[in-house]
DNA sequence: AAGACGATAGGTGTATACATTTTATCGCCC
DNA sequence: GGGCGATAAAATGTATACACCTATCGTCTT
């Protein structure tokens, strides 16, 4: 949902003419979110043919986007053989969260060293306020878990971008790339949980104020490392009931 | 240098008939080795005709490869304006090395957690054991380098792939692929270095047979950052000398 | 002379045609 | 009835054609 600046379009940086996407992009985008969701079965094949008429396009765009996935990683190719969905066993999703966690602390240790921008800092107050309202508010469930989700991307997304390190930035991406495990299907925590990590955010966002680098880091890393335990639960739960 | 397992036939799991590769596929290989090389310029645009030319291919294949590598982020994608070289700043090498000291440590630790399989310490004692030949003999500067140089990769390939993550390898990969940082350019450290650090893959190696968890990772994470160190003393003292 | 406008050449995006390889089908033999 | 091989169908890899976009250069206007 964040949309990837693989292509530099998406993310419409401010200002004026941003060019028209081409269908191969707008398709990179499509069918990652695609993969993503599960729509189709691990290991499956595509089928290039059945896919382009679906589209109304010709092979070209559609292979097009799927090299580009290829190259992702999302999607594997054998010669002769064509793309299939990259398969991916249950302990990967749990090693994603550890890795996640340190690339996240890591750029938040960045972020702490070189200091936050005022932009950024504002982008982060926005976010937790909004984020102390969404909780606060005693309004419908599903609207509230939509409304937090954003801002919790939000929060994230600001720390990565004044880490300012495309490698870590990348990293993330990679990590929250999973396919058939986008965190969508999955976040529906108690709100308990989710107050307590809201708590964590307000904590991470003083250490960077006060450029303790090491808090920054170890808290960060704390941060990602509970939302794996969540997910671990939630998953375990979805296991044993099937 | 690793072949790199995006296409899955490169890396010969052992066995039978590896069909061939085809031209993209190839092309891909080379490509990527050619920009890690800092054959074309940071941020110059690639002529899909010129290179097409050169090849004696079409368009097809090579915008397939460059499409892959576009996903890869080696190279950037802008609508009508085709591919460019991703420009890299100096901070990102070091970014990189920091990233990558996590992810190995973090594989480290998967492989402790695991226990390793007989073949990979068959694998693992063959590359120590290369390693304190090519130390030990007095033979020639360069040949004795690249001798290290293999056995050093060989040890490193073997831990993270006891630790069974494919995502944890992508984002070393991911580290490694730096345009213009190919690490064959710039590793010439001191004979005393390369001494020490080979120590620390003795280190290691015990860590893991006694399932030493946490030493493990920290001896991991150490010993590329000590790598990095390096690094960053050979890039200063040539940013001094022009 | 400086800047705006338009023609033209070059480059990319997409469609289509064809070659090669893989996969499925059918018939045959055991 | 089941396995094997030839053949046909389908799918992928590559080449080529063309439409559209971009960029450059020259011209014209002010």
């Amino acid at each position: 949902m964040d949309g990837q600046a693989q292509d530099e379009d998406s993310a419409g940086h401010a200002g004026g003419a941003t060019t028209r996407p081409t269908h191969a992009a707008w398709l990179v985008e499509h069918l990652r979110q695609a993969v993503l969701d599960g729509v189709f079965a691990p290991g499956s094949r595509i089928n290039e043919v059945h896919l382009s008429r679906d589209l109304n396009l010709s092979r070209t765009p559609v292979r097009a986007a799927l090299q580009m996935l290829a190259g992702e990683g999302l999607l594997n190719h054998l010669p002769n053989r064509g793309f299939t969905v990259r398969e991916v066993r249950l302990s990967e999703i749990v090693e994603a969260y550890e890795m996640r966690a340190l690339a996240e602390g890591l750029a938040a240790r960045l972020a702490a060293e070189q200091g936050l921008s005022d932009a950024t800092r504002r982008t982060i107050e926005e976010a937790l306020a909004a984020g102390d309202r969404a909780l606060s508010d005693g309004d419908a469930r599903e609207e509230r878990r939509a409304a937090y989700s954003r801002t919790n991307r939000m929060f994230h997304h600001a720390i990565l971008d004044a880490g300012g390190s495309q490698l870590v930035r990348d990293v993330v991406r990679l990590c929250q790339r999973i396919p058939q495990a986008s965190a969508h299907n999955v976040v529906a925590f108690d709100l308990a949980d989710v107050r307590r990590r809201h708590e964590e955010h307000h904590a991470i966002y003083a250490a960077l104020l006060d450029r303790d680098v090491g808090a920054a880091e170890a808290l960060m890393r704390a941060h990602v490392a509970s939302v794996e335990l969540s997910m671990i639960r939630t998953l375990s739960r979805r296991g044993r009931q099937g």
